[in-house]
DNA sequence: TGACCGCCCATAAAATACCATGCTATCCCA
DNA sequence: TGGGATAGCATGGTATTTTATGGGCGGTCA
């Protein structure tokens, strides 16, 4: 399957939340995401961070399908099954391309009044936009580092 | 997949940015870029410097493939994807080959009046004119000491 | 009955597509 | 060689469409 940058979730954005708990999906992820197909966001709550791992039908079943290729009987599928499966909420967009999230995610992420979403490629992070804005600066650095250790990319490496 | 010197981006422009904030597109990087697969340059804020790093679909294809590479769940990994997926942002090209950049971008460049593009080969920058101006010297000084250290080529290198 | 959910429509602002103009450099033919 | 036609490009303004956001209404389930 090609995957190409115009299928990837890219930038940052910040919308309202509104009374009714509806929020606006940010229109180039609407484009990124495979909605004719299945018309869903999946969100995971992060074990590690106060906001929720999105994406589209094929980002989960990617990550089901790692999961998948796991030994049937071990531990390490069954534990995964049931913090990723058994947590993750499928929430559909309505006309407008707004979702609403289950109140369980709302207060996982501390969202109230606006959310941000943050694209990471094949799938995007929403975030209280204060919170986002605090781990920005540790983060800075450690990309720093990282980047000095990025390898120069094969022409027709992993990409294609 | 062939790379001639015709898709690179070579050579540096000053353009008006106009009370829309619209800003031209050099015609030679336009033919650089690969427009018919992807209408759009992809710009992100330096990390080091008050500039803007761009490129077309490859350009981000190859940078974000390299980060694939990475350990899924590692922090170096994570780190990249905020700091350079989140922080991108998708310009998409009119008729006449401009693009809007976003206030961030244009903050982050200290861009006003005008601005120049200045070819890096597989990507280009975008400046403040005068703020370029500022580091073309030190980056002389660099560059003619460095000249002395290069050799020729190898034919199948990592170039091609 | 009342909270909630899925649907519909309305609107203002912002993004984008469309059309027009002057300038420059290039080409072509006398 | 020179001068007019021409094509490409940066730039300016106008019109159309998207998008984020707001609210209303009927049905459903507890």
């Amino acid at each position: 399957m090609r995957r190409g940058a115009e299928t990837l979730f890219f930038g940052s954005y910040v919308n309202k939340i509104d009374a009714k708990g509806r929020l606006a999906t940010p229109a180039l992820f609407r484009r990124a995401l495979d909605l004719e197909r299945v018309n869903a966001i999946y969100c995971i709550p992060s074990t590690e961070e106060p906001c929720l791992e999105c994406g589209g039908v094929d980002y989960i079943e990617t990550l089901m399908a790692s999961i998948a290729e796991l030994d049937p009987f071990s531990p390490e599928r069954r534990s995964l099954e049931r913090t990723i499966a058994a947590r993750t909420s499928v929430v559909s967009l309505d006309k407008e391309g707004r979702v609403v999230l289950p109140q369980a995610l709302r207060d996982h992420a501390g969202l109230n009044g606006e959310a941000m979403f943050a694209g990471l490629g094949r799938s995007f992070q929403i975030w209280n936009p204060a919170a986002f804005e605090q781990v920005t600066e540790e983060e800075a650095r450690i990309a720093g580092a990282a980047k000095l250790s990025l390898r120069n990319p094969t022409p027709n490496g992993p990409a294609s």
